[in-house]
DNA sequence: AGCCCCGGTGAAGTC
DNA sequence: CACCGGGGCT
C-alpha cells in the first residue's frame, strides 16, 4: 500500500492512515483534502476492512462519484463499487427506501422537491382559510424546514412557549397548524421534503434502537466530508451511528462555512473536540491549488474574521500573477470586459475555455455575462437556474412516473389529472379535494374508490375519473416487469403527452418535444449503465415488499435491469452541479455560477465579479457581524478557487430591480493589501462594442430576456428584441423558446404637456402636468370620463391622439 | 375548459 | 424586470 501512500506529505500520510477512533482533519483550502479522503479509504480496505463497512458523505453526488473512480483505480472496481457513498441527503433516502415502512411511510415514497412544498402549504392555507400574503408560502415553508434541521417535530413546536409567543408576536399565530397539517398531508401522501430525509432517519434512528444497531454495525468507518456545513439533524445522524464504533472521521475548513442560512451549524465543527476528547486533530496547511499571491490574499481577507480555528495557510508553489481589479462603469461594461479577458487570455496563454470560470454572488448577474460572451462567441455553461427537471414539460410527464411509483403523490395527481386535457375540471378536482380532506385520505383513495365518497358528480365525469385511475393502474403494474426506458417511453405515449406535444408545431411546442425525447435518451443511457450493488440490495428489499399479486407476472428471480423507480431515486436528489454534459466536446466551455456552487471546485482562471457593497457582500448580510462574516467566508471561497489567476471586478452603475442603482466596491477588495493586486486600467476599450447588438438596443432599448435554457443546454438562452407596439407581444429566440415582453413604452417618452392622449381603461385625456425625469417621469392627465390620475409613464399605456 | 391579459409582488445562496 | 395567480372572456 506504500505505493499511493509515498504520494502524500507527512501530516496528509498520518491523516490518511489513522484509520481507526474519531479523526479531525483541518483542510485548508486546496490542501489536498479529497486526495486523503480517497487514500484513507483505500487504506482501510487494504487493511482488510470490508467496503460494506464503509459509509462516506460528500456535498455533491459528483464529487462521490469521482472519489469512488479513483478508488476503483487504486483498490480496484469490484471492491469500490460496495461503499456507500453520496449526499447525506441521497444516501438517507436509500436508507429510507429500505426502512420507511418502520415509521409508516411506504418504501417507495416521493421525494417533494421545493415547488410540490410549497404547493402543499398553499393547499392547507386554502382549507385553513389564512391569507397567503401574510403566510407565504415560501416563508413558512422555511420556518418549517428550520424546526426541522433542529429536530423540532409539529407537536413539539407547538407545545414550545418560545416558538408560540415568537408567532404570536409576528402575528403569525398559526405556523404550528400549517406545520402540523404540512407533516400530515405529506405523510398521507406518502411523500417528504428534502429536510425530512434526515429528520424521518432521526426518527427511525431514535425509535427503532434495533436498526440503529443494525446501522451502526454495518457502517463501522465513517467519513464526512464539508463537516463544516452540517446542520444538527445531520449531525445527530453522524452521532448516533459513530456512537458504537467511533471510528469517525470528519474533514472541513470552518473558513469555508457558507451555508449557515440553510440551517449548516459551524459549531459542529468547533465543538467536534468536546463530542470526542481523545480524538487525533491533523491540519492540512498547505496548499498545493493557488499560487503565493492567491494564497497571501485569501489569508489577509480571512483574518478579519474573529470566529475561527487557528490555522496558517501556506504554499510553495510559484508567486504568480498579481490578483486583477476592473472597474467598470455598469454592469453591461463589465460583461464585455471580463468577456474580453478571458477571450484574450485563452489566446495568449493557449488555455481551454473550461479552464475559466465567472463566480458570481447572485444567479440574476450572469445575464451581462451571457450576453458578452455570446457575442465572442464564446461558448459557456451555466449552473444553476432553471433545471431541466423544472421545465413544465418534463414535470408533467415525470408526474406520471411518480404517480405510478407511488399513487398517493397528491402534488403529481394535482399536476396531471387534467393533462393532457380529460375533461376533468377545477370544480371537479375542488369536490375530490375536499371529499380527501374529509375522509382524511389522499386525493387517489379518492379518484380509485369514488363509489364510496359523495362527490355529486355525473356519470360521465365519474367514468372519465375512473379511465385515468385505472391508466395509472396499469403503469402501476408495468413497474417491475418493464425495464425504465421501455416504460417510460409507454407512459410517455399511452398518457397523450407526446402527442400532445408533436402536435403544437410551436417553436415552444417543438422544443418541449425535444426535451421530453432528451428526457427518455437519459432515461436510456440510465439503463444501459451498471446497476450498483446498494440498488440490487434495494431491489431484492423492493421485491420482498411487493410480492407479485395473483394474475401478474411473476417477477424474474433477480431483476437484470434498471427499473423506473430507481430512475426516479437517481434523479430526485441532484445538485445543480451533478449535471453535466457527459459528452467531451461539450466540457469545453467557460462555468458561470455562483460562489456557492463553485465550493469544492477548481478552475486556473478565476473571475469574482460584482464585488460591491451590497450585492457582494449582500444587502442583507451587512447589518449582522455572524451574516458579514459568511459573506466574508463566501469570498474566501471564491478566491481560492483560482489557480494561476484570479481576477476582481466591480461595476460603478447597475440595473437591480428594474432600476439604476450605483454601486461602491466592496468592502472585501480593501481587506487584500495593495501588493497583491493589479488595479486594471479602466480605459479597457472593447473592439466589438460597436456591434449590431448595440444598434439594436440604441434603436429599441434593453432587450428582453428570456428565460434561461436547460443546465443542458445554457447556449439557448436568448435575447429578444421586441419593435415598439401596443400590445404585449410574444418574441422567440432560434431554438423555439418564448417570452411575453411588454410593448416598448419609451415612445411615452416624447409625450408633452396638453397632448391628447388614450387610456385603454381610462379613455380620452389631456396632459395637464409632467413631473420627474425619464424614465420616472410622472404625468398628471385629466380623462373626460374618469377625472384626473397621475401616471407613471414608462409603465402606462398610453397613444398619442 | 382553456386562453389571454392584467396586476400584484418579490428579487440570496440549495438538497 | 420577471414570475405567478386570478379573473374574465371566448
Amino acid at each position: 500500500m506504500n505505493h499511493f501512500l509515498d504520494e502524500l506529505n507527512p501530516v496528509q500520510r498520518a491523516a490518511a492512515t489513522s484509520i481507526e477512533g474519531p479523526v479531525m482533519i483541518i483542510a485548508g483550502a486546496g490542501s489536498g483534502k479529497t486526495r486523503v479522503l480517497t487514500y484513507r479509504i483505500a487504506c482501510l480496505l487494504e487493511n482488510k476492512v470490508s467496503a460494506f463497512n464503509i459509509l462516506a458523505l460528500t456535498f455533491t453526488n459528483k464529487a462521490a462519484r469521482e472519489m469512488k473512480e479513483r478508488i476503483a483505480a487504486l483498490v480496484g472496481e469490484k471492491t469500490a463499487k460496495n461503499l456507500w457513498m453520496g449526499t447525506f441527503h441521497s444516501v438517507f433516502a436509500k436508507l429510507l427506501r429500505i426502512e420507511a415502512e418502520k415509521i409508516g411511510y411506504p418504501h417507495n415514497f416521493t421525494i417533494y422537491d421545493t415547488d410540490d412544498s410549497k404547493s402543499v402549504i398553499r393547499e392547507i392555507l386554502k382549507q385553513l382559510k389564512l391569507d397567503d400574503k401574510v403566510y407565504k408560502p415560501s416563508m413558512v415553508l422555511n420556518r418549517i424546514s428550520d424546526a426541522k434541521n433542529k429536530l423540532i417535530s409539529s407537536r413539539q413546536y407547538l407545545n414550545n412557549p418560545i416558538t408560540q409567543q415568537e408567532d404570536f408576536s409576528s402575528r403569525k399565530p398559526m405556523l404550528g397548524q400549517i406545520y402540523a397539517a404540512y407533516e400530515k398531508a405529506n405523510f398521507r401522501a406518502g411523500a417528504m421534503d428534502f429536510d425530512d430525509l434526515l429528520f424521518q432517519t432521526n426518527v427511525l434512528l431514535r425509535d427503532f434502537p434495533d436498526v440503529l444497531l443494525k446501522y451502526q454495525d454495518k457502517f463501522r468507518f465513517i467519513l464526512v466530508d464539508e463537516y463544516q456545513d452540517t446542520n444538527f439533524s445531520q449531525y445527530v445522524i453522524i452521532k448516533q451511528l459513530a456512537a458504537r464504533f467511533q471510528n469517525i472521521c470528519v474533514v472541513g475548513d470552518d473558513a469555508q462555512s457558507i451555508y449557515a442560512f440553510r440551517g449548516a451549524n459551524i459549531q459542529n465543527i468547533l465543538n467536534f473536540e468536546k463530542d470526542y476528547p481523545d480524538l487525533r486533530k491533523f491540519k492540512l496547511e498547505q496548499n498545493y491549488r493557488s499560487t503565493k499571491t492567491i494564497v497571501n490574499a485569501a489569508n489577509q481577507i480571512i483574518a478579519n474574521n474573529v470566529n475561527q480555528l487557528q490555522k496558517t495557510v501556506f504554499t510553495e508553489n510559484e508567486e504568480g500573477h498579481k490578483i486583477g481589479l476592473i472597474k467598470a462603469g455598469s454592469d453591461n461594461e463589465e460583461g464585455q470586459k471580463i468577456s474580453n479577458l478571458i477571450f484574450e487570455t485563452r489566446m495568449r496563454e493557449q488555455a481551454k475555455y473550461s479552464d475559466f470560470a465567472i463566480l458570481y454572488r447572485t444567479n440574476a448577474q450572469s445575464r451581462s455575462f451571457e450576453e458578452a460572451l455570446r457575442k465572442l462567441n464564446v461558448p459557456y455553461r451555466i449552473f444553476g437556474g432553471i433545471s431541466f427537471y423544472q421545465r413544465k414539460e418534463i414535470k408533467d410527464l415525470i408526474s406520471y412516473y411518480r404517480l405510478a411509483i407511488n399513487n398517493h403523490d397528491n402534488e403529481s395527481v394535482k399536476r396531471v389529472i387534467n393533462y393532457p386535457a380529460r375533461g376533468i375540471g377545477q370544480s371537479t378536482m375542488d369536490k375530490i379535494t375536499v371529499a380527501a380532506a374529509e375522509h382524511d385520505v389522499s386525493l387517489w383513495t379518492v379518484i380509485s374508490h369514488l363509489k364510496d365518497f359523495d362527490l355529486g358528480i355525473n356519470s360521465g365525469i365519474t367514468a372519465k375519473i375512473s379511465d385515468f385511475a385505472t391508466q395509472i393502474t396499469s403503469y402501476t403494474l408495468l413497474l417491475h416487469t418493464q425495464d425504465a426506458f421501455e416504460l417510460a417511453n409507454h407512459i410517455a405515449v399511452n398518457s397523450g403527452i407526446i402527442k400532445e406535444l408533436y402536435n403544437d408545431k410551436t417553436p415552444e411546442g417543438v422544443s418541449r418535444y425535444e426535451n421530453i425525447q432528451e428526457l427518455l435518451n437519459g432515461i436510456k443511457d440510465f439503463v444501459e449503465q451498471d446497476r450498483s450493488p446498494q440498488e440490487d440490495e434495494l431491489s431484492t428489499i423492493i421485491k420482498e415488499l411487493n410480492p407479485p399479486q395473483e394474475g401478474e407476472a411473476l417477477l424474474p428471480e433477480t431483476r437484470g435491469f434498471k427499473t423506473l423507480d430507481e430512475f426516479m431515486q437517481d434523479i430526485s436528489l441532484l445538485t445543480n452541479v451533478d449535471l453535466e454534459d457527459e459528452k467531451e466536446k461539450d466540457r469545453n466551455k467557460v462555468s458561470l455560477m455562483t460562489v456557492h456552487s463553485a465550493k469544492g471546485l477548481e478552475f486556473p482562471y478565476v473571475y469574482i465579479v460584482g464585488l460591491e457593497e451590497n450585492l457582494f457582500p449582500s444587502q442583507l448580510s451587512v447589518s449582522d457581524p455572524g451574516d458579514l462574516e459568511e459573506e466574508r467566508r463566501l469570498f474566501y471561497v471564491a478566491l481560492t478557487r483560482a489557480e494561476k489567476k484570479a481576477t476582481l471586478s466591480y461595476a460603478t452603475m447597475r440595473y437591480r430591480f428594474g432600476n439604476v442603482t450605483y454601486c461602491e466596491p466592496s468592502r472585501f477588495i480593501s481587506e487584500i493589501q495593495n501588493e497583491c493586486l493589479d488595479v486594471l486600467p479602466e480605459d479597457n476599450h472593447n473592439p466589438f462594442q460597436d456591434s449590431i447588438f448595440d444598434s439594436f438596443r440604441k434603436e429599441y432599448g434593453s432587450p428582453s430576456r428570456i428565460k434561461p435554457g436547460a443546465a443542458t443546454q445554457p447556449q439557448t438562452k436568448g435575447i429578444a428584441f421586441q419593435p415598439a407596439g401596443k400590445k404585449l407581444i410574444r418574441v422567440h429566440n432560434t431554438i423555439g423558446q418564448s417570452a411575453q415582453v411588454p410593448p416598448d413604452l419609451s415612445l411615452n417618452k416624447s409625450l408633452k404637456e396638453d397632448e391628447l392622449v388614450t387610456h385603454e381603461k381610462f379613455g380620452k385625456g389631456r396632459i395637464l402636468k409632467l413631473e420627474g425625469i425619464w424614465p420616472e417621469t410622472k404625468a398628471t392627465i385629466s380623462f373626460e370620463t374618469a377625472g384626473n390620475k397621475s401616471l407613471l409613464l414608462k409603465f402606462a399605456r398610453l397613444q398619442r391622439m
